[in-house]
DNA sequence: AGGTAATCGAGACGGTACGTCTTGTCTTAAT
DNA sequence: ATTAAGACAAGACGTACCGTCTCGATTACCT
């Protein structure tokens, strides 16, 4: 997935290969949109999504509204090209051991930083996604973003013989992180250690996973 | 959970033993209840959640905004205790065997009409309950309604012993329920009959389910 | 002309007879009113007309902007209508000859003070009534009322014998404010004493006034 | 009046008799004058003064804004010039007597094409000249411009013996033209036939005209 | 029967964010 | 240096909702 901001109306994905023609009139500021994103993942810490406003925005990044408007449709648009563009590396753990790189890659979320600012955003940003074709695209391409290094461990575990050529990994990246998120955002159940090991261990058990 | 609007400050639920003694003045129009939660399902239908307002509620229900802020707190509330009151009852599937028991009850799931209400709703709840205790405890409480019938269907197969003494139920549910909201939430992944079975034999094989 | 807000939408006039049924809902509030009229004559003489904004009054007058377009329709109609009720009482004058009378009316018009707020006011309100029908009879309505004194005058005049039966007294106020406004507003000629003093002079002439 | 554009700050007026040195790179658009203005008095009719935007005016007349603003201070300049360089031709008649002549020139006043433009336009530009003093005194010179053909009129009746030496002729075109434009732009008075034909004949009483 | 008191529908209240608009300046490449 | 195009910061616009408050009227219980 692309940091670039959402194209907006009219703004012709013609970038084919020749020449790229420059559009004519003053080209959009890049400053800006650095100063934006910044202000943006600040103000999220401060006062949280649903106390964002563009105006806030608009002040702490020094830029007029109509900046913001011509290079976004909204706040939740905006926030997740934030979100995207500054986004933390992830890890691929690999400890040679598919239990092992599983336990490194999902106990880290059980630290509370990990999951303060997930918790308000996510559902957010899935409500949106509800009524707005695009937002949804572009969460699904977050999210499917987030799948990549499980998605590697698994793969890494299989030419190891730990999985069988059978076993369905998307389905399988989805009993890992699928209670996981249940749990956080709808249930208020434990995300624990202990919850993680366990969870590990039972998804092992139901594809087959052997120890090499 | 109880289907009855949520105490307000101050109403002290001091409905005690003895008498429940009528309280001074004009007491509480009971179909304002009915018309108001009655208009809160019909505007969601019409706008989503987001679009809806507490003005055109009231205006619906033939209600002033007051007697919706006397009852409920809040949009939130409201439509959470909309949900609950107006909610079609679960059927228990009793097939006689577990893997019948819950592909009765989740294949339904499948269904778009289904995931049609829920998809808006649910996030947009989740993420308010991101900044708002109580409500965050009343969606939790709903949450593990619809658990219910789960767990029932859990018990039973460990009654009949399909399922040995030491198998975390709670975490079995979220097995479930986790990958199918997740999906359905998030990542947009398919949620068809074949998913759910295999995600059905996965569980039980997880959890070491042996047929009778 | 009434002080009183311009009309909006829908509040229909029906103040018959009988009873004036009370409106339901919460009344107005009066004293808003008061507040904003008051606000928006301090501001115009701080920030001006063209410098004046909805938001500096309703912000001055502790007042949501919604409740200033409740009741007027726009910037115009709420200065007029300021205008209006703070209007400051005009003397009339009564020196016992009609030369005597005019001057003492007019002089004053001469102290920058009374031009001060005038010149930026009344092109910009009848620019604005040009291309709002409504506004515009206000604005005649207005300067109407400040063409009463002068009336006054000359209808004394006449009863005392300095004027002609035959005299149009409409034509005579235009021959005597007519030169005063085109001079303040647009040729920017000066108005001073000696000016006035020709001015009422040429007047009494060309209506063939005869000192009794 | 010029109908040159306004000289905007530095723009030395320097074209001396000599050389008028051709100042480097590229020279101004002649025509580009020409386009903006004519957008200009087209957009006025269309959306009136206040409607008339310079982003309206730039795309009309395929020209950019910073064009415009090269060559102009503002919307009140340029609305000013516009008016000033598509000026149809006074007459200046010639029918002998000065009553006739009078008449000649303001009998035209009454129809309703030759109020039409200007009652939107002479207020705005007044409000605006209220705090714009470089305004202020364009406007002056283009009411002044206006007083010409009267001017005129009035010195050569003076020539014929029908003006006494001692009449005060801008006081005597202050009173014809000052009743005019205050009923055109305050009083909403009726401008017609009869109106002026009495108008005159006051001011010629006032004036002590004597026919020859 | 009269008094007391909380409710009702209606809608105005102060606040605040929205997304749009206009202003006058600035920045491109091209002329 | 000027051009057309259009992005820029600033800030007012008028609308929409929020949750509270204020009306007169209503509806019950309690003297």
């Amino acid at each position: 997935m692309s940091a670039a901001p959402t194209a907006v109306v009219g703004e012709t994905v013609a970038v084919t290969e020749e020449a790229e023609r420059r559009r004519p009139g003053r080209p959009r500021e890049a400053r800006a949109d650095e100063a934006i994103v910044a202000a943006v993942l600040d103000l999220l810490n401060e006062v949280g999504f649903s106390g964002l406003t563009i105006d806030a925005v608009a002040h702490r990044a020094g830029v007029g509204k109509a900046t913001i408007y011509r290079r976004w449709e909204g706040k939740e648009q905006l926030v997740l090209d934030a979100l995207t563009a500054g986004r933390f590396e992830f890890v691929e753990p690999d400890t040679g051991t598919l239990r092992g790189d599983l336990l490194a890659y999902y106990l880290p979320l059980t630290e509370s930083d990990a999951q303060q600012g997930a918790v308000g955003l996510m559902p957010a940003l899935a409500a949106e996604a509800a009524i707005n074709a695009d937002l949804a695209e572009r969460l699904r391409a977050f999210v499917s973003d987030r799948r990549g290094p499980v998605a590697a461990i698994l793969e890494r575990a299989r030419e190891r013989g730990e999985l069988g050529d059978d076993v369905d990994l998307d389905l399988t990246i989805d009993l890992l992180t699928g209670p996981i998120m249940y749990r956080l955002y709808f249930s208020g159940g434990p995300v624990d250690p202990g919850m993680i090991r366990q969870l590990v261990d039972h998804v092992l058990r139901a594809v087959g996973a052997r120890a090499t």
